[in-house]
DNA sequence: GCCGTTTTCGGCCCGACTGTTTTCAGTCG
């Protein structure tokens, strides 16, 4: 039986798009189609699944046009209109407009001129070509094209074969350092990270800075920013902004504004470039123009600037929206309304219920690096007022009455360990989710217990069906309190288990389990988009740091930005509960 | 091609940079 991926479907939507875009079709139904492209690449659930319940419509961007041309293409993929449409075009000219700069007409201009007809060569092939000056007679193609084609054709296969976003923690040190040197400048008033790396998404396409100066020394910045020394190669450079690679895969953009249009700028280059629209939409209506540079009133042609981004979204009379919140779902609407979240922080956490300690459970997994008392006094530190232990479970191959010694030996030396201490723990195990749903813990040994996380490791090779049978049934164990990392995804890796969230959300609801927002930079799972799901269906979650070592534990706020960006407030978090009601949850009394 | 809290028709964000363009198309943010 043959399946679609989103990204299979998001891919034939695209190529189609580009197809059009030769074909100089209209252009609002080319971003339509690239709309619908962006719409099945984000989205949560099977599209394919959708269709075949018949729900495919209820996605926002795919309407009875596109609808039913999926439907042909899963059903009669070869004879589709869409599989067609594709082959209209040579099938190399889908590689080439992957390289920056190279869009579908330049694109088709190079595969047709210079034939790069066989697409598992056709990169190479346009290298030689460029090399053996076969480009020199193409109109539209001169000495400086052809240069700038070369180096991001170098640069491209350099990193197509490890084709992959930043992870944030390492985005936010390569933007850190880079920030360090723009600062040296005598001329910079202030410089700060925008785009994705502001809006703490997960993975960062490219490292996006604002720059505030005074308008008469912008050049002289920029060709400061062009001899940055981990600079490799400048994209490109103009008055405003310029573009430099630092290394093969990662880009940085550099808009620089006066500290007058510093407000506008900053709602400009946060984005995300749907919420961009969204809000540049809903000026219009209101007969206003938004742009980076101010607010135009359309019938005076007075332009109103800010300085802040909270004024010109007052301006525009609608709440401030959290730049954790702009992605262009609801947030406007929201904000229209003024009711939009009130999101949790970081300080609101009163405990961190995922800790691996060095305590030697017997374990085929990880230990943690340190003591009880190390951790607890990490907590203390922190703040909190509770804390969990939970090593993962004894290996398979100890008895039960060894695993249920283990852990009275553990609680003991915890008794022994922690006296005197005004913070409390919890004495809980971080257990494997076998592929068949049952638990890697015997039933007597569960009893010793204060709580169970339970989590998945190995086996992620599953249909959703199975998948989510598999989870139900481990839900369903008594002390299952946390579903830890639920989709089991490592960023960069590995995708991670497709759950049926209809169901699990149900059965977490009902025996009042957190869903695990698990903090681990490669992790953060449960995933945003999904958190939002997860409390909008009156799950609650508890944001976890998985430590292994104790530096580990500073990663809470890692998960606190998933949460906000799933627009969590204080109450869908149970880890911000005062201790005596935690106590109440955890122990399920 | 999609969409609707005044619309099922008539709109659809707005601007920077590059090249050989003498007035704008292509590509990107
Ligand atoms: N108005 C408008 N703004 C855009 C558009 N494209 C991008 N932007 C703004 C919003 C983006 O957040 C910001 C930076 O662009 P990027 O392409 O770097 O996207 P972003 O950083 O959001 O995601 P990334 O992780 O880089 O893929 O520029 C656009 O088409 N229109
Ligand atoms: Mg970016
Ligand atoms: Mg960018
Ligand atoms: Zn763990």
């Amino acid at each position: 039986m043959t399946s679609f991926s989103n990204q299979d479907i998001a891919d034939v939507l695209n190529k189609v798009a580009i197809v059009y875009q030769l074909q100089n079709e209209n252009r609002f139904k080319i971003i339509a189609y690239q709309q619908a492209a962006e719409v099945v690449s984000t989205c949560t659930q099977s599209i394919y699944d959708l269709w075949k319940e018949g729900n495919m419509q209820d996605i926002n961007g795919i309407g009875t046009t596109i609808a039913n041309h999926l439907q042909e293409y899963f059903t009669n993929k070869e004879s589709s209109y869409f599989w067609k449409t594709i082959a209209q075009v040579p099938q190399s000219v889908f590689l080439l407009v992957n390289i920056p700069g190279i869009g579908p007409k330049r694109a088709y201009k190079l595969v047709t001129h210079l034939h790069l007809d066989n697409p598992t060569t056709a990169l190479a092939d346009l290298q030689t070509a460029i090399e053996n000056n076969e480009m020199s007679q193409m109109e539209g193609f001169g000495e400086k094209s052809q240069q700038q084609l070369l180096e991001n054709l170098e640069l491209y296969t350099k990193q197509s074969s490890a084709e992959k976003r930043m992870i944030l923690p390492f985005a936010q040190k390569v933007a850190h350092q880079l920030l360090q040197y723009l600062t040296l400048h005598p001329q910079v008033i202030q410089c700060e990270p925008l785009g994705s790396l502001r809006r703490h998404i997960e993975t960062i396409g490219d490292i996006d800075i604002v720059l505030v100066a005074d308008e008469k020394y912008f050049s002289t910045i920029i060709d400061y920013i062009a001899v940055y020394p981990s600079c490799l190669r400048v994209d490109n450079k103009g008055s405003k902004k310029i573009s430099i690679i630092v290394a093969p895969h990662i880009r940085v953009d550099i808009r620089l504004t006066t500290l007058k249009t510093y407000g506008t700028m900053l709602q400009y280059f946060t984005g995300s470039k749907m919420h961009n629209i969204r809000l540049r939409e809903y000026a219009q209506k209101k007969n206003l123009s938004l742009s980076e540079y101010g607010i135009t009133d359309k019938k005076t042609g007075i332009q109103h600037t800010f300085e802040k981004e909270e004024l010109l979204y007052s301006f525009l009379k609608l709440e401030y929206i959290s730049p954790l919140l702009r992605e262009g779902t609801d947030e406007i609407t929201r904000a229209q309304e003024h009711t939009l979240p009130t999101l949790v922080s970081l300080k609101d956490i009163r405990g961190d219920l995922h800790v691996h300690s060095n305590f030697p459970i017997q374990t085929s997994h990880d230990v943690g690096a340190n003591s009880f008392t190390t951790l607890l006094n990490k907590a203390k530190q922190l703040g909190y007022t509770y804390i969990g232990f939970t090593e993962h479970n004894p290996r398979s191959k100890e008895s039960a009455n060894q695993v249920i010694s283990l852990l009275q030996k553990r609680r003991l030396q915890a008794q022994r360990e922690l006296t005197n201490t005004p913070i409390t723990y919890f004495l809980g195990l971080e257990v494997d989710i076998r592929p068949d749903g049952t638990l890697a813990l015997y039933d007597e040994a569960i009893e010793q217990l204060d709580y169970v996380i339970v989590s998945i490791h190995s086996s992620f090779r599953m249909d959703q069906k199975s998948a989510t049978a598999r989870v139900l049934k481990a839900l369903s164990y008594p002390k299952v309190r946390i579903f830890g990392h639920p989709t089991g995804r490592k960023i960069g890796e590995r995708d991670g288990l497709s759950l049926d969230w209809k169901q699990i959300f149900p059965l977490c609801r009902k025996r009042n389990i957190a869903l695990e927002i698990n903090a681990w930079p490669q992790r953060l799972d449960l995933p945003d988009v999904l958190v939002r799901q997860a409390i909008q269906a009156g799950v609650r979650c508890i944001i976890n740091t998985d430590t292994h070592a104790l530096i580990d534990m500073d990663n809470m706020h890692y998960g606190i930005t998933v949460a906000q960006r799933g627009w969590c407030e204080k109450k869908n978090i149970v880890n911000t509960l005062p201790e005596n009601e935690f106590r109440r949850w955890i122990l399920n009394k």
